[in-house]
RNA sequence: GGCUGGGUGGCAGAGUGGUCAUGCAGCGGACUGCAACUCCGCGUACGCCGGUUCGAUUCCGACCCCAGCCUCCA
């Protein structure tokens, strides 16, 4: 089955051709480590989780890049602000990070690197971009030169008339032109810094990015993704940069970018303060129904992101579930297993809707069509297979990854033999037509939170959402 | 101002030149002792104005409105 990704240089849908497809590569701007993020931080995670499921199942190998961006001075400037060591706090939020991430269902990427691990890497570079001709050194300063570059501009859609020079950034005296940037500055002894031909400093966070990506996946790689906020000027100029550096006559073939979510009509950022951290929503919700929620929209629009929407994914992922009930917990396949299944082992709609851009909510449409004909499937067998095939569509998604009855139990510590005590107990009085003992048992247990289902198979129990 | 992307039923959100998105919420019915789950069914949805067409929410043009980027930002 053919892939389609949206590719942002192109502004089209074109169909995916790996340049090798033994090693598909793909790189993800991961976060800049200074504070918990929020949920529309979530989002790319999120996002390039499930384009990652899909190319394992696609492809034989596929290596997966999302970085750490552990050296800035928001970073330093957070240390300083809690009183801590910068690389203690970094690595902090880098765990903190890894936890929040990891309770909305994405995998591991392959590979996890951090910018300080490439300092080595990213002096060469810069080393190379001034050979060139690219880059040049100002007052302690190494700053590319942005006029160098032809192509600047080919991925954002500007021209440099298109940029009004320095209109929001005031203009460095050491810049040749105002839309130069840095690729190397100066440290003072209390910041972290590193030795150069240019004296102790650090990088800018461009080149990080440039940097990482040559040494994990080389000088041409298949996918690069993003928020779309990154767009412009962060890729624009990693997209200089490695061009201007390598040898190679493309850098990225394909530039996926997501949209953002908005609160309100809003976008959610940091600096307008609308935000909602993934910790804080995780105390109230599970992170597969925040996962659910983050895939209703297709990624590169926004998503209205509301305490509503999630009540909503709630209600459309307990329906899944739903779907579920029965299913003989020993059969169900690990997450490797699942991804190592034959590309047509997985439902052909759910499929077929993900490789169109990452179609996710046609793809939750037709996990909720796979759910109706499990509903309506004759016998247990039959019913099975349709259960099988909702979990690995489950698994495409990045869902359904918990067993019904731990789902339905919502984290929350119960003594089910007490529970199934009482229930005896309840069938015994319906049998014996005490409808008030009965009603009285249920309403008991209701209010704990316990919904009875009366069923031909028996009465089951789950915890009110 | 430049460059992107949008305006779809109560809400969220797909999609399509002429039959159905889907989910949540709501309503009616079946099932149930009553519920819940499940099932069946229901609701004059496609910003505005023109054009093309036998037929447009879908194509074309104008207009209005909204959001994102152009500064750190997923």
């Amino acid at each position: 089955m053919d892939l389609y990704l949206h590719n942002s240089a192109s502004g089209r849908k074109e169909r995916f051709e790996p340049l090798n497809p033994d090693r598909v590569t793909m790189y993800v701007c991961g976060p800049t480590v200074y504070s918990r993020v929020h949920i529309g931080n979530g989002r790319p995670a999120v996002v390039f989780d499930v384009l990652f499921r899909l190319l394992r199942v696609l492809y034989p190998h596929v290596v997966y890049v999302r970085n750490v961006t552990d050296i800035d001075d928001k970073i330093n400037a957070a240390a300083q602000a809690a009183g801590e060591p910068i690389g203690t706090l970094a690595e902090r939020f880098a765990a903190a990070y890894r936890e929040d991430v990891d309770a909305l269902g994405v995998l591991p990427p392959t590979v996890e690197p951090r910018a300080t691990e490439h300092i080595a890497e990213i002096v060469a570079m810069i080393e190379r971009l001034i050979e060139r001709g690219h880059a040049y050194e100002s007052s302690g300063h190494v700053l590319f030169h942005v006029p160098s570059d032809p192509d600047y501009g080919s991925l954002a859609h500007r021209s440099l008339e298109d940029m009004i020079d320095g209109a929001r950034v005031e203009v460095a005296p050491y810049k040749r032109d105002p839309k130069d940037f840095v690729l190397w500055k100066p440290s003072t002894p209390d910041l972290p810094g590193w030795d150069s031909p240019w004296g102790r400093g650090r990088p800018g966070w461009h080149i990080e990015c440039s940097a990482m990506i040559r040494r994990h996946l080389g000088e041409t790689i298949d996918i690069h993704g993003g928020g779309s906020d990154l767009t412009f000027p962060h890729h624009e100029n990693e997209a200089a940069q490695s061009r201007c550096a390598n040898d190679a006559p493309v850098y990225v073939r394909y530039w996926v970018h997501n949209g953002m979510l908005t609160m309100g009509s809003e976008k959610m950022s940091k600096s307008l303060g609308n935000i909602v951290t993934i910790r804080e929503l995780l105390e109230r919700y599970p992170g597969e129904v925040l996962r659910y929620a983050l895939l209703t929209g297709q990624y590169r629009q926004q998503l209205a992101f509301s305490e509503e929407a999630v009540e909503r994914a709630a209600s459309s992922l307990d329906r899944l579930y739903e779907a579920l009930r029965g299913f003989d917990e020993g059969e169900r396949l690990t997450s490797d297993a699942f991804a190592d299944l034959a590309p047509d082992a997985y439902p052909p709609s759910v499929m077929e809707a993900l490789c169109d851009d990452l179609n996710t909510p046609r793809a939750l449409a037709a996990m909720h069509a796979l759910a109706d004909r499990v509903h309506r499937s004759g016998d247990a067998e039959e019913r099975r297979a349709e259960q099988r095939a909702l979990l690995a569509g489950g698994w495409l998604l990045g869902l359904l990854g918990e067993t019904v009855d731990a789902h339905f139990r919502r984290g929350r510590q119960i003594d089910a033999a007490e529970i199934e005590a009482l229930i005896e107990e309840r069938n015994q009085a319906r049998r014996n037509r005490d409808f008030a003992r009965a009603d009285a048992i249920r309403d008991e247990l209701a209010a704990r939170g316990i919904e009875l289902e009366d069923t031909r198979e028996g009465t089951r129990w789950k915890v009110r959402g």
